[in-house]
RNA sequence: GGCGGGGUAGCUCAGUAGGUCAGAGCGCACGACUCAUAAUCGUGAGGUCGCGGGUUCGAUCCCCGCCCCCGCUACCA
């Protein structure tokens, strides 16, 4: 048994967030945490809501509440989405907590205090009338070289080449079109090249292991090679104040939100920990240099999880250049692997709010079952390389693989046991076809779980239906409908019995994929419908007096074990309903039509 | 521009340290069956493995060139 950390990328609450976000981190994440905890790990699984930054107070503005309220807003929406996608997190939290405020500061001290943090004056853009950073992208004017309109401060899109804001032609402020003033600032950046050595010690560790996506650790490296210290304050009044003489007063200095995020995965830990009433545990999944970290993110995100995350552990830890002695958190553990995904399509465009090219999470969720989704990201998702998202494959998917192929198998299996016992037949003699497919069948308990393990979930989905297919081959095969003398009544029995047993453990080997339906089927098969524990929201009072907020949490801890359970003749099985639900053809046009409205409106 | 990924049956994708490597699932055609959400089972048709050269006894897999798609490259997060 393992301490295993899932740590799950942090959404940014500026707004609803879509099936792109949830297909690359959300899912991929929750099944292998599943699966983790079954196969008999301690797993501990966190995230939260990002909630610090320049966009959300753009979004605050725009809607005319105070970015707190936004936040308060959005970080709702997204728990209760990924709630109903059965996301079993530990804590599912957010960073305006004053508990990852306070982590996020000692992180920062240590770091400080280990000399890793320069101060540098530099030139920036800020809008006049705020006082706050005004990002490059933020700003747009006239191309200085090909005389374009419209070119962003840093890149102009006519003719391809980057800018810097400051040379812009006219410039002006994308967000309330005034002038931005260029002043100099203060700001604090984190030694990165002081610490390039020993983050490039731990990288050919990890590509030792052979275990990270090729793409990830080549980009990692590649990275390395032109490593520059990098900002992490910002001239902005909304962020976590920097914890130093002089600035913490400052109510327009705060630090960088990729600082305060990445520290998420421990303030989360440290929350949960303390939510338990037990506020040192968190160091189990932290400080023991034997407890893995499994890191989920979209690849966008990759240069936060791979440098500098890892950069602000080792500062803390004193282990770069400048040395260094360990902060009160002690030695933080690096993380063992950064799954990164690829991006999702939709319908051959890249997702885009703006531009309504998107299906947010909770419309899906509100049409479809939740677990069909599920099946359709697990199965074809950006797992190494981009894919799309289209109504027909999903409606494909979902009628003639998961409803033909699973649903119906568990439908024929309860149906020929309810009309022909009303429970579960006891087994007679073994022929051969009957012990061929009971051993096959329980060679996926190992053969998808290990591919699980190594977030090849793809590969694992298509395993376990394979094995689906076995059983199915089976049933038609021995042709229990035609056992029908009272001479062949033990017969009948031991096929329905194996077919009854093969479709149980495949059950509990599609349940990390497809959780809440496992939980049905195992009722028509007789059992209890606990085969997964399902997560839940709670609202909670802030640890430190700040305000009450929304959680995800849930009790995972006697977790289904990964192996068969033998049926035990005699349960009652009654006549099943189906669980999944066929879709009509017609979902497709209507959901197309539904994107060209939004599109055009 | 730099870096990375990809172009393989109608669709979604596997695959090869170069020689039964031309594959799977779905779709399609035909047949079987009827327990099951017209589901299932069997059989079959379908591809010059992006294009052009090269290395080799032999290349989808190696090398060179080219074309096309996608992402990353920011004081966005």
């Amino acid at each position: 048994m393992a301490h295993i950390l899932s740590a799950v990328a942090w959404p940014y609450a500026n707004g609803p967030r879509h099936i792109g976000h949830v297909a690359g981190f959300g899912v991929p994440s929750d099944v292998f945490s599943r699966y983790m905890r079954m196969a008999g790990h301690d797993v501990l699984m966190v995230s939260g809501s990002d909630e610090h930054g320049t966009p959300i107070l753009i979004a605050a503005d725009e809607a005319g509440v105070t970015p707190q309220e936004l936040a308060d807003r959005n970080h709702r929406l997204i728990v209760e989405d990924f709630v109903a996608l059965g996301l079993a997190y530990d804590l599912y939290t957010r960073t305006t907590t004053r508990n990852h405020h306070a982590v996020v500061q000692e992180l920062f001290r240590g770091v400080h205090a280990n000399g890793y943090v320069v101060e540098q004056t530099t030139m920036g853009a800020i809008s006049p009338s705020t006082g706050r950073t005004l990002p490059d992208r933020y700003i747009e004017g006239t191309c200085p070289i090909c005389g374009a309109e419209g070119a962003r401060g840093d890149q102009c899109d006519t003719c391809g080449n980057q800018l810097d804001p400051q040379d812009l032609v006219d410039p002006r402020s994308k967000i309330n079109g005034e002038t931005p003033r260029f002043v100099e600032t203060q700001h604090f950046l984190l030694d990165l090249p002081a610490l390039a050595e020993a983050l490039s010690a731990w990288l050919d560790e990890r590509e030792a292991t052979g275990l990270w996506r090729p793409n990830v650790i080549r980009f990692s490296q590649n990275i390395l090679e032109e490593i520059r210290p990098r900002a992490i304050t910002r001239d902005i009044d909304w962020g976590i104040a920097i914890p130093l003489e002089g600035w913490r007063e400052n109510p327009t200095k705060k630090l960088y939100v990729w600082f305060d995020a990445v520290v998420g995965y421990l303030s989360a830990s440290i929350e949960w920990a303390r939510r338990i009433g037990d506020p040192e545990r968190w160091r189990d999944w932290w400080n023991d240099p034997e407890a893995l970290s499994y890191y989920f993110m979209g690849k966008d995100n990759i240069t936060f999880h791979s440098q500098i995350w890892p950069a602000e552990l080792l500062a803390y830890a004193g282990r770069g250049d400048k040395g260094g002695e360990p902060g009160t958190y002690g030695e933080l553990n690096l993380p063992t692997e950064v799954v990164s995904s690829e991006f999702l399509t939709m319908e051959g465009r890249k997702f885009s709010s703006s531009k309504k090219v998107v299906i947010y999470v909770r419309d899906m969720l509100a049409r479809y079952q939740a677990d069909a989704f599920r099946f359709f990201v697990a199965s074809a998702g950006p797992e190494n390389q981009d894919s799309d998202f289209t109504w027909s494959e999903f409606v494909r998917r979902t009628n003639d693989e998961l409803v033909a192929g699973w649903g119906n198998l568990v439908n024929r299996t309860a149906s020929l046991v309810h009309k022909n016992f009303g429970e579960i037949p006891p087994l007679g003699g073994l022929e051969p076809a009957d012990a061929a497919l009971l051993e096959r069948v329980e060679g996926a308990f190992d053969v998808v779980g290990g591919l699980i393990a190594r977030n090849r979930m793809r590969q694992a989905v298509g395993e376990a239906m394979r094995a689906v297919s076995d059983v199915n081959r089976y049933v038609s095969d021995t042709e229990p409908w035609k056992l029908k003398g009272e001479d062949q009544r033990e017969r009948l029995g031991t096929v329905l019995h194996v077919t009854a047993q093969c479709v149980g453990d495949l059950n509990v080997v599609l349940s990390p994929f497809l959780p809440s339906s496992a939980n049905a089927v195992d009722v028509a098969l007789g059992g209890a419908g606990d085969v997964q524990p399902m997560p839940r929201i709670e609202e909670v009072e802030d640890l430190d007096g700040g305000a009450s907020y929304p959680i995800i949490t849930g009790e995972y801890s006697d977790a289904t074990p990964w192996r068969r359970r033998p049926l035990v003749p005699g349960t009652p099985v009654g006549k099943p309903v189906p669980v999944f639900t066929k879709l009509d053809a017609a979902v497709v046009e209507e959901e197309l039509a539904r994107l060209e409205g939004a599109g055009e409106g």
